[in-house]
DNA sequence: TTAATCACAGACAATTAGACTCTTTGATTA
DNA sequence: TAATCAAAGAGTCTAATTGTCTGTGATTAA
């Protein structure tokens, strides 16, 4: 029960792309320095939050990834849901549907997605 | 980033010792098998519990388990906390200290927590 | 008192998920 | 046209999860 390290390689290289404040794309090579990892796992990772229209890869020579028209508005929740997938935290096998346990862990992780919900990169520069 | 389905099996075991109304053990198998699984991988779930004051085990002919007392106060952070451990669910790894990703990331678990310390198993019967 | 029942512990095994690397391919542009 | 880049696939290594099997010692019902 962690959120994987790939959650956090995508939430920085989010900060670092919003708080490059020029509209030039910044290699793979630069944000997988400065995180430590090398490029090609990145990359990986990067074209994830590619496919759900989070940012856009520039191929070509000086290419890179920029972040896309309205990112302003990306939540934290959009960019976990877009690396650990969308299903919930909890599930319970045993017990027929109307789990009352299931009800109150699922209450519980809506919370967190409530707040998750309301801060966006933006919010940090 | 899922629960444990030890969680989810520690969870249901409290929910039926504590919908057992009489104060006579409940033994493994019979948990197990309401569960669909094996005794001794069980077993080694329960001790858990019990190491942490929650259950009691009762050794011998016709033993088992019981609810310790106090049993009604003990909220599924609780449980959860005894089977997954207590550390947070987000690190960062190349930022330093006071990393603000880190800062709405434990914020939005707190909120998580606070809603499962409300709720005990008590509150299902 | 003896045999059954139980908790408990430790060793072991299977499966899955996480965290990567390597290599190739194909697009773009300096 | 050669360098630079993203993208995709296969493969690897490790750790965690999810168990099973076996043995030991305590307890108690018969």
């Amino acid at each position: 029960m962690k959120f994987s390290k790939a959650t956090n390689y995508a939430l920085h290289s989010m900060l670092h792309l919003a708080a490059t404040k020029s509209n030039t794309p910044v290699g793979v090579q630069v944000l997988a320095k400065k995180q430590d990892i090398s490029p090609t796992y990145l990359s990986k990772i990067l074209t994830k939050l590619a496919k759900e229209g989070m940012i856009n890869s520039v191929s070509g020579a000086n290419g890179g990834y920029t972040l896309s028209h309205g990112w302003e508005s990306i939540s934290f929740l959009d960019i976990i849901h877009a690396i650990e997938g969308k299903s919930s935290l909890f599930a319970c096998y045993n017990h027929g549907p109307g789990c009352p346990i299931q009800k109150v862990m699922l209450n519980s992780e809506v919370k967190m997605e409530e707040e998750l919900k309301k801060y966006t990169i933006a919010d940090l520069i």
